[in-house]
DNA sequence: GCCATGACTTATT
DNA sequence: TAATAAGCCATGG
């Protein structure tokens, strides 16, 4: 029970709530960014148990070809897709320009993340 | 322990 | 550009 929230979930949470608003950032990549190189899967899964009360800014975690994870049409693809519009991102076609909006950290940002 | 499943990736056609 | 296959790893039955 307690183990379904690993401590894993917590530095993955943390690297989610750095992504900066009106950019994004790939399940790889947060997994990278979390210390949990090829947990991508992980990461899916540390968003789905997210508290709502922690108004963890997931919309902002999308595939590393650019795409929206949830299936074309469903509730969660259009709640994802309008809140990265409301905040200046363009979506079309269910993809995102990652060259325009990927997060890309630089030394610092990363270095605050390890929290030595 | 084996097997199926997933908000995933990468390589290959 | 798009479809397939194979790899990946935590979870749950």
């Amino acid at each position: 029970m307690m183990s379904s929230m690993p401590k894993h979930y917590i530095k993955i949470w943390e690297t989610v709530l750095s992504i900066p608003t009106g950019k994004v950032a790939s399940y790889s990549q947060v997994a990278d960014l979390a210390g949990l190189p090829r947990r991508a899967r992980l990461v899916s899964k540390a968003l789905k148990s997210a508290p709502q009360e922690m108004q963890l800014p997931w919309h902002r975690v999308i595939r590393a070809n650019g795409t929206i994870a949830f299936a074309i049409g469903s509730a969660s693809q259009r709640t994802q897709i309008d809140r990265l519009q409301e905040e200046g991102v363009i979506v079309v076609k269910n993809r995102i320009c990652m060259k325009q909006f990927q997060w890309q950290p630089d030394l610092a940002e990363m270095l605050w993340a390890l929290k030595f």
